[in-house]
DNA sequence: CGAACCCTTGAGTCGGTTCAAAGCAGGTGG
DNA sequence: CCACCTGCTTTGAACCGACTCAAGGGTTCG
């Protein structure tokens, strides 16, 4: 009964949501969920160019993202800033900041957003009592250290053109995995937005469009990407 | 008295250890701790060169340092290795398993070590009934994710020198936390090692450290680092 | 329609890589 | 104990990929 309660109290649940793995008991029916979808709850809508959360500010609460499209980002002393991640649907932002309960990056929404804001006092309370939310949480946590790392190697090895091809793949294969198309898809961040995450610059950025562009990898026109042959971009990977 | 008993399996407590923070019930006074110390338990000795895990194995057990040197790194598969971190005394390794139930780097002693292997699903099965326990893996686990993204940054921004001067003063760092000289210490790893976490190659790593030492900042005699300006490495970040 | 912003493309520059050679410490075996 | 080997490091010179600087074009929005 209790674990009822907080679980209204959090209100966040969504069949096509990371947070399913999250919050879903065992047993829980996949039409219970949808219901539960229909709920209405802790939600936040937040604007293009809005901040979700700011480095510095206490951290209360992670952020699961019901749609749109954010950026985080953190600000060297000297005025340089790095994109650490672009997230979508489904993800969850936050985590990081647990450790020292101060948020140590900027959440900005690429677009206008949704968002479930749970209250992470009450998320450890319930995982307390409920082993599959507990578990889950750890999963989540540790996802997202292998998928640094791996970024790590990208920003660490990689040429340009290959980190481009291998952003283009990991958000194809991210957009799949939701139910959009893997071929087909439109940037939300700028050329200088992507330059930032993959250590790049925007004229380089743009450069290699360009080319995957005349190799026939690709067909750009501005924000709207097609992959024509994903393959190939595979292949760029494996130099 | 359940709780005791598994901590008696995991047998690890080390007044000198992050585990101190992963374990330790409120309470718990340091001599206990110290007088648990004295056991010895589930340790294992490493090898200057051996595996603690490999990419690709069945992850069951978290790992804390005792005592000694690790890196840990991706392989690529077009054979390209990255170094993805370097751990000392306290440190946890293999976090980033967990997800996938399966090793996702490799790690090396780099000298002769100590470590305490914990069985993960007792560990989770103990901080369901020890909330500073559940508080703390978090906590671990969330500041590997913010360390990371610092890395990110270095790795996306920061120029060779910059690089070299940020990674010095993170060991000196460290080490001091535990105890030892933040101005003077061994490097545990090669030139390599340290280019390959930096995104750098050996040359430059080497042509750095001679560059430091020509202006009094560092002195570098092969393996051994001195740190004689601390400060003059910090601007050296704020370009 | 103009302003602001973003993107593309070119030319020149530079930081870091590559290739190459030589020095140095530690370990091994004769 | 010395000679030799091996692995690590240093340093130099040439090269190249990405950056910088600069100009021009496209799109969106007030």
């Amino acid at each position: 009964m209790k674990e009822h309660n907080i679980l209204n109290q959090l209100k966040v649940v969504c069949s096509l949501c990371s947070l399913r793995e999250l919050c879903l008991p065992i047993g829980f029916a996949l039409e219970e969920l949808q219901q539960l979808d229909a709920l209405t709850g802790s939600k936040r809508l937040v604007r293009r160019g809005e901040y979700l959360y700011r480095t510095g500010e206490k951290f209360a609460a992670i952020y699961a993202i019901r749609g749109g499209f954010f950026k985080t980002s953190v600000l060297h002393e000297d005025g340089r800033e790095h994109v650490t991640g672009f997230h979508m649907m489904g993800d969850i932002m936050g985590l990081d900041a647990i450790s020292t309960e101060t948020h140590a990056c900027d959440a900005v929404a690429l677009e206008c957003s949704e968002i479930c804001e749970i209250p992470f006092d009450r998320l450890s309370e319930l995982s307390m009592v409920m082993p599959v939310l507990h578990q889950n949480l750890h999963r989540i946590m540790s996802r997202e250290i292998a998928f640094d790392h791996e970024i790590m190697l990208m920003l660490g090895k990689m040429r340009a053109e290959e980190r481009l091809a291998a952003f283009l793949l990991n958000l194809s294969k991210r957009f799949s995995a939701r139910g959009y198309s893997a071929a087909s898809f439109q940037l939300r961040m700028t050329r200088e937005e992507i330059g930032s995450y993959l250590g790049l610059k925007l004229e380089t950025v743009s450069r290699a469009f360009s080319r995957f562009q005349e190799e026939g990898l690709i067909s750009v026109q501005r924000k709207l990407i097609e992959l024509k042959d994903a393959d190939g971009l595979k292949r760029l990977l494996r130099v």
